[in-house]
DNA sequence: TTCCCTGCAAAAGTTTTGCACTACT
DNA sequence: AGTAGTGCAAAACTTTTGCAGGGAA
């Protein structure tokens, strides 16, 4: 019923090594979506991207600036926010806001998922579940309302943590 | 099965008259707490307080601010910043981070609830559903996890704006 | 050649903190 | 009297913007 869809540690890093032939497709669809908007492709862009989808989801501005300055010392901290804005805008990331203050951005998939935050390790576990896609329609259509979007985010303690006694 | 609680909108301002009984005593609610861990009552936090609990829900610090100056024009932000603290550390109100960047506050109520979001009109309509409770209790369990709390917020487009043509 | 893009630094917006003074208890 | 609270201003932090120079198309 639930579909359990990754499991990620949020500051996560394997970047370093090749870019995989996901990263460079999901890069073409980037140039592509931009020459549409009469954009153009940047090295520094395609420097933010590649890293962008090759770190894994659930990043910050802040953690993707400074895995960007490993292979790019030159990119400045504008670039990485009007980069981010420009993915989101092109439907190839979206802007989280969980607990914290800071934003973190996610790489778009194919299909919706909400997510699992663990309270005491901070990884974060993607989920999908249609019992709770058809309830929040059944919730809208009472409220007379239409539903675009929505966001769940559930709080506890992963399995793991549960498990072993501290921390 | 869905309960609907509140309709209010964000900016709603009923601070002039009176304040009510509920709100004094949520006061005094507040009073003990502080005498429990030997802290002090004050003239500019029992100000806050009660306009925090008058106004209804949903409100940002800056809107809390604005308010509180029109009856103590001597209080300052630090002031409003710190009793939010102190008002959420109580368990009397929560913190919660919508789409927007800054925070909005609401006051703790009885009962858990979820919101739903007017994208056009800004309303914030409150709701409870306890098929959704059920199921992000089955979907923690699936996943091994202990559940602490959860966020769901819906966003879309409220019965009023759906009649109106446009705004 | 034309604009878009970039880096830097400064600005903007929200929230926190240091400090001298005030006022609860 | 003693200690926590307050206002102010400055700091901290994240994100945005202005501008002069550089680079993709």
């Amino acid at each position: 019923m639930t579909r359990l869809e990754h499991s990620v540690g949020p500051g996560r890093t394997s970047a370093e090594g090749r870019t995989g032939n996901a990263t460079e497709q999901r890069l073409q669809t980037f140039h592509d979506r931009l020459k549409q908007r009469g954009l153009k492709s940047t090295g520094q862009r395609d420097d933010i991207v590649r890293v962008f989808f090759e770190l894994g989801r659930h990043i910050s501005a802040e953690e993707l600036y400074a895995e960007v300055r490993k292979i790019n010392p030159h990119v400045g901290y504008a670039t990485i926010y009007r980069t981010l804005r420009l993915l989101t805008e092109c439907d190839m990331a979206s802007e989280r806001h969980f607990a914290e203050d800071q934003a973190r951005y996610e790489a778009a998939g194919k299909h919706h998922h909400d997510h699992f935050i663990c309270e005491s390790c901070g990884k974060i576990i993607e989920f999908e579940n249609e019992g709770l896609e058809r309830i929040q329609q059944a919730v809208a259509r009472e409220l007379g309302a239409e539903l675009t979007r929505h966001r769940l985010e559930l709080y506890g303690r992963c399995s793991d943590c549960r498990r072993s006694p501290r921390q």
